[in-house]
DNA sequence: ACAGTCACTCTCCTTTTGGTGCGTATAAAT
DNA sequence: ATTTATACGCACCAAAAGGAGAGTGACTGT
């Protein structure tokens, strides 16, 4: 992933780290992992139905099956106080918190241009949609 | 997406761009236009075949709708010869470029920390899994 | 005359994804 | 006695994603 003529870079990737980043990567672009990610950060501490609320929009399905898989990867921790009605109190770990950091880059990256994006799609748009 | 105490942003963060920047990673995760983006970084300009042999396993299909997508937004530029049989050149628009380096900090994390999450996995699984 | 090349497009078909709604346990509140 | 609250799990179903393979158009080399 560096220049063009692809030679100061070893170009041997270990496939195994490669398949890994490219799981995670794509498991944090997924919608709900994402912004469970923000709400985690904005919020700090929260159970189960505030995120849902929160994050608007989910399933109950989809939260936990998310919540799940970010407890696993070690992204969140999730405790359970043994009451009843049931409380279950998810926050982000420390990598949990790096990632989303990791992920402000992008971000960033988004929002200085998302002008050029728009202007693209409207230029492509001019010069496909009609011809 | 910063502080537990969420007061220092103002948390009004333009539902708009929040929907583009969501299209824009989601995409970007996408498994084959992470791979075309790698491939045309390392070598520049390819053709349409050549980007389907060097990233391996994609089927025409997707490699056509994966880069109309990337042209759509900018990120690459398609320059057709018009000779038979067709000529089709593809190569990384400033835009694609920059796009690609905002995702390094992403490949930087995870080869930092990838260890931690396989260790979260093993830890999951041994939680989990048996009992 | 005829096969080969290239960059597609189009039509099936299978797999994956994700939403809805229902069930559950149990104590506290009414 | 019945309702309520919480954090799920499960079964079912519709929609979307994505692969396989055939078809196309026009020239070039044999």
């Amino acid at each position: 992933m560096r220049s063009p003529s692809g030679r100061e870079i070893p170009d041997e990737i270990d496939p195994v780290l490669e398949e890994l980043v490219r799981g995670i990567i794509g498991q944090v672009a997924d919608k709900w992992t994402m912004l469970i990610l923000e709400v985690l950060e904005e919020h700090g501490t929260l159970r189960f139905t505030q995120i849902g609320k929160l994050t608007g929009g989910i399933s109950q399905k989809m939260l936990t099956q998310t919540l799940r898989q970010m407890e696993r990867d070690g992204f969140v921790s999730r405790k359970v106080y043994p009451v009843i009605p049931p409380k279950v109190e998810y926050s982000l770990t420390e990598l949990g918190r790096s990632l989303s950091a990791a992920f402000c880059t992008v971000w960033e990256w988004a929002a200085a241009r998302h002008a050029d994006i728009e202007a693209a799609r409207k230029d492509f748009e001019e010069r496909n949609g009609k011809a």
